[in-house]
DNA sequence: GCCCGATGCCTTGACAACTTAGGTATCAGC
DNA sequence: GCTGATACCTAAGTTGTCAAGGCATCGGGC
């Protein structure tokens, strides 16, 4: 994990699924290929991480999911925001600002 | 850990542990009063994961430690930067800082 | 004289989350 | 018929943090 040689910061997945969802519904594999595209794969999701991710938040109450088919036709789990999953869309991106900036406050800071 | 419920993001800790020995060598207890008095307590690291997280860099070779005393006259472990432990503070400050900015530009998406 | 809080170090056990490495099934295109 | 993309999933292992303790020394207040 994080920054020496994982490919994401344990703890800041979560909130980035809440924000692919944010316009509306998505299936598991678009959001993966959401992150990554709109990061230009600066931040990529391994699958591994998350379904379990979508399934842990789906039984905190912030997802509910739906069986549907995509665009193209294909069988596809659907996840939407619940009231629930908005709060937390809110707060952990409320102290993901605090928090992050925090960091780069400290590591700014001139060293000698 | 993270945005929910930790008071620390998993990963972020060593790299303020490498800034914070960039003015020079300090001691454990010392480190973690830096950060949290150079945040306003906006940061603050559990003893339980300091002391581990130190004793782990030292053992990767980003640390070099040596009992001294304090300004206050007592017995303590001043930990300081070797020269592997620079790459990694510059690194890991590089790695931090392109995905922080990936995470809050994808946060900053206005939602519809 | 005694206790408390601050300074300083440490460890253990539980838990959460990520990585690695698989697995399944369908469909399009060559 | 095979490969790659789409779409889902799980298990084992590793790592890192938290919670909750422990120890020792020192100064100040009562």
């Amino acid at each position: 994990m994080s920054l020496n040689d994982g490919v994401l910061i344990a703890g800041t997945l979560d909130v980035l699924v809440l924000k692919a969802l944010s316009w509306g519904p998505r299936h598991g594999y678009g959001i993966g290929r959401w992150i990554s595209e709109s990061t230009d794969a600066e931040l990529a999701v391994e699958e591994g991480a998350l379904y379990p991710a979508l399934h842990r938040m789906e039984r905190r109450g912030w997802l509910e999911s739906k069986w549907g088919k995509t665009d193209l036709g294909r069988r596809a789990k659907f996840y939407g925001l619940s009231r629930k999953g908005r709060r937390q869309l809110a707060a952990q991106t409320k102290r993901w600002k605090s928090y992050s900036q925090a960091v780069s406050l400290l590591l700014e800071k001139s060293s000698i």
